[in-house]
DNA sequence: AACGCCATTGGGAACGTTCCCATTTCAGGT
DNA sequence: ACCTGAAATGGGAACGTTCCCAATGGCGTT
């Protein structure tokens, strides 16, 4: 018998322990998980040389999921995003990870398709890895499940949209500003009628905010103002033809189209090129985020973009302050909107 | 002296932990372990019956990192992405998760910015949370170290391109069919010289694919082909610009320009529409990846698309056929592109 | 010379699981 | 009545860390 172990399969060895690395340096597992830890200064010059030399020998990382258990924290961030293929999703999601890795965090993806099961089986299985901190977009369809986490403690932050009833920090865009900002710059360009085509928001503040105050300006400036809820269905080209070109040639007067977000703008442009071979001379047009291919359409398409990135980055950053123990009521972080004026909101006579 | 333990915290309890369940239901802990793991056929039907009531008593839901500790299981998987804000990109990760959730896994989602340090970094964290497999697309610089992991008995996937000296499954696309679907149809249009605009692919094979293809391609028909490598700088509008220009006015015959992929089709149009207002009128325009506002632009822009999203779930796949113990040498599944013909390939009068 | 204190270091319990092995129970064959 | 073996259950070690507490040793103070 060579020993009273394990035989050790023959290529792959085991994965070096901390305790291997104690031995090697000839000194106890405590000062070597110190190394590592906040209490490397506790350290000699002498000590922290030899444990350096072993790791390096050995090849040694420590163990995070051991690390976790007992030391509580996984270094885990959970994050869930209602459709991974909206741009919107992807640049918040660039800014997110952004971030975490300044802060030393690794995010757990979850993409739930707006499925509120879906959803919460996420989130159940988030639970299960202990994560630290949630970043949520969310349709609102587990209201209940978010706030027994809230309320066990689970710092959070909501991205976009505010839920009712689920207090918690949100960070999202100044749609109030944006709006004002979108439609000044369509009074100041002329039109005289306007449309916005958003999707049903039920539950989403923000759309919700952006409708009401899409109303209240174009009523301030004296202009019709009709808003069109598009159903998911009714976002295909062919319906939203019907409907928009009733919209238009209901009204002599130059009118614009506002679209509620990126992939309104997508599918009312596909609806306006199966209508006119340049739609752009015959009605204006303003998206709400910009995406790189807002420049290439027609003479480009006018948008109100927002800080997409900064949104998540700024998710992150909120979460980490609450994981540094800040406490207090809920915060709402809301950042402002540019306008990128192009050629889809100039009037051409007709 | 009310308890030997803590004061237990008034607002937030403890989570409660498969002992708790066992004590609730008067049963022993390992059989509270049975009934999640693949043991439970082991368990009677009482007892199955008093567990599930105990754990919805006390809301219990399994620890997954202890699990992992114990079991070796973590159920994470690592994704390491060079640009996370490239189309491809958000394709491909979008069928991955779908693919994990099928599988019960869960992804660490990695961006590196196409850094090799930062990718470096992002494989250490990977290896300290014992993800059980890596996908990654990799510009190739950290060779060595993937090497060692691979042979440290990590399943690995390499997407989209594969890497010299480092043996393992990869999953991508069939760039020889891409490209003959392409300049076939290039051919069959009309167009006597093609011009290839890349991004540099020192490392990375997918790129050198195509452009050899190209070329072979378009020798065999005839044409005459060059190819322009435009580094990061030079995929500057204004530049590429001046380039395209040279190229335009170099000779009379109709002409059409092949994207090696979406990023290079955006830049490309960007400086197609700076030297015209109609760009399509004077040259041909073809692109490979297809996304969503290629439709939008001008005519159309015709497009070879690769199926993204089955790429990403079938790297997935591999990595659970891996999983599942199947050894052998490295698999390489490629998938076919197909052809969106629109107008940027039409030849128009001039 | 005895004392106390700080700076270092080490030993061992604990984190919440899983897995190995031992134990109990009971049916069925001799 | 006894033995055998399968089915069902439980006890305790182990996974690789962190953290509490105790121990050691050197040095300045009374």
């Amino acid at each position: 018998m060579t020993a009273s172990h394990l035989p050790e399969p023959a290529g792959a060895h085991r994965r070096p322990t901390i305790h291997d690395v104690a031995r090697d340096a000839g000194v106890s597992k405590t000062s070597v998980s110190r190394y590592f830890g906040c209490e490397r200064a506790l350290l000699s010059g002498t000590m922290v040389k030899r444990i350096e030399a072993a790791i390096e020998r050995l090849g040694f990382a420590p163990d995070r999921i051991a690390s976790s258990l007992r030391g509580g924290r996984t270094g885990l961030i959970g994050m869930v995003v209602a459709d991974m293929r909206n741009p919107y999703t992807v640049d918040m999601l660039h800014g997110a990870e952004l971030a975490c890795r300044e802060h030393g965090y690794s995010l757990l993806v979850c993409n739930t398709d707006n499925d509120d099961r879906l959803e919460r089986r996420h989130l159940d299985v988030l639970h299960g890895y202990s994560i630290e901190g949630l970043v949520i977009n969310t349709p609102g369809g587990n209201v209940p499940t978010l706030v027994a986490r809230r309320e066990a403690g689970l710092p959070m932050v909501l991205v976009d949209r505010h839920i009712d009833g689920l207090a918690c920090d949100m960070v999202g865009l100044d749609n109030e500003q944006a709006i004002t900002l979108g439609v000044s710059h369509l009074v100041d360009q002329g039109y005289q009628r306007l449309l916005m085509i958003t999707q049903p928001g039920a539950g989403i503040s923000s759309r919700k905010a952006r409708v009401r105050m899409f109303r209240h300006r174009a009523h301030e400036a004296d202009l019709s103002a009709e808003v069109h809820e598009a159903t998911e269905a009714a976002l295909d080209p062919s319906r939203l033809a019907v409907t928009l070109e009733q919209w238009l040639q209901a009204d002599e007067a130059p009118g614009a189209i506002v679209c509620a977000n990126a992939m309104v703008t997508l599918n009312v442009c596909h609806a306006l090129f199966k209508l006119y071979e340049a739609p752009f001379q015959h009605v204006g047009l303003l998206g709400i985020d910009d995406v790189p291919w807002c420049a290439l359409v027609g003479p480009g398409i006018t948008t109100v973009a927002q800080p997409v990135v900064d949104i998540g980055h700024g998710a992150i950053d909120m979460l980490m302050q609450r994981l540094g123990g800040t406490t207090g009521d809920p915060q709402a972080t809301l950042f402002s909107a540019h306008l990128n004026p192009r050629g889809s909101t100039i009037i051409r006579s007709s």
